[in-house]
DNA sequence: GCGACAG
DNA sequence: ATCTTGTCGC
């Protein structure tokens, strides 16, 4: 399932590449109206991508996309992009819609070189991108209170450890692309339902990944 | 060398 | 991520 050509030197040079292209300042178009959301889910080798649209205001979605691709690539800690740019991409560019804010799952600058698949995605989208993790890869987190805590690597705050809707777990949200940490937690927080513990546009096509996955048995 | 390790 | 049954709660 490895590419013949690959290499792990490769794949760190890629993944310096795409770090160097990163960039963290807002450059979010306004009004911002429509925020997307990408999941991925597979069934032996095959993998099932949905691109969800949501209107920021209702949060409910207007325009759902879903593909299905080869898995030409297995899961690896910290190569997770290598796994899931392909499906995600190809799901985003059937939709429609134009969209100001896109939310992976997944790291983004929470990663050994700075390059985690929402930063990845983030970079060959040309999007604002937010990553949202459920489980911690890396770093320690410093509480600020319950809810709120920063992820701390190499003495950099990369990532924002934050508990959602009623939840009591911790998720963390860090730069994809083209805008601030604190940009990214700002909108992970108004996009999450109060009854939710993930933003929707992420929670919705997980939801339907899921579904096609299931469609497709 | 050992253990950890997004989805 | 996926494999899996019942079960607690709104």
């Amino acid at each position: 399932m490895i590419p013949v050509n690959f290499s792990i030197e490769k794949a760190r040079l890629a993944q310096k590449k795409i770090a160097e292209k990163v960039v963290e300042r807002d450059e979010i178009e306004l009004p911002l109206r429509l925020a997307a959301g990408v999941d991925v889910a597979y069934k032996n080798d095959k993998a099932f991508a949905a691109g969800v649209v949501v209107d920021v205001q209702t949060l409910s979605p207007v325009e759902v996309s879903v593909t299905e691709v080869e898995v030409k690539f297995p899961y690896i800690p910290t190569l997770l992009a290598f796994r899931e740019v392909w499906p995600a991409f190809k799901a985003l560019k059937k939709l429609r819609s134009t969209y100001q804010v896109l939310f992976v799952d997944g790291n983004g600058r929470l990663h050994p070189y700075k390059a985690g698949f929402a930063c990845h995605l983030g970079v060959v989208v040309g999007k604002p991108t937010i990553g949202v993790a459920k489980k911690l890869l890396m770093g320690s987190v410093e509480r600020l209170s319950d809810k709120l805590g920063m992820v701390i690597y190499n003495g950099e705050v990369l990532a924002y450890a934050v508990k959602l809707g009623r939840s009591r777990r911790d998720i963390y949200i860090s730069v994809g692309n083209k805008l601030t940490l604190n940009t990214a937690l700002k909108l992970a927080i108004s996009l999450t339902k109060s009854n939710a513990s993930l933003p929707e546009p992420i929670r919705l096509a997980h939801i339907y990944a899921t579904s096609a996955r299931k469609r497709n048995s």
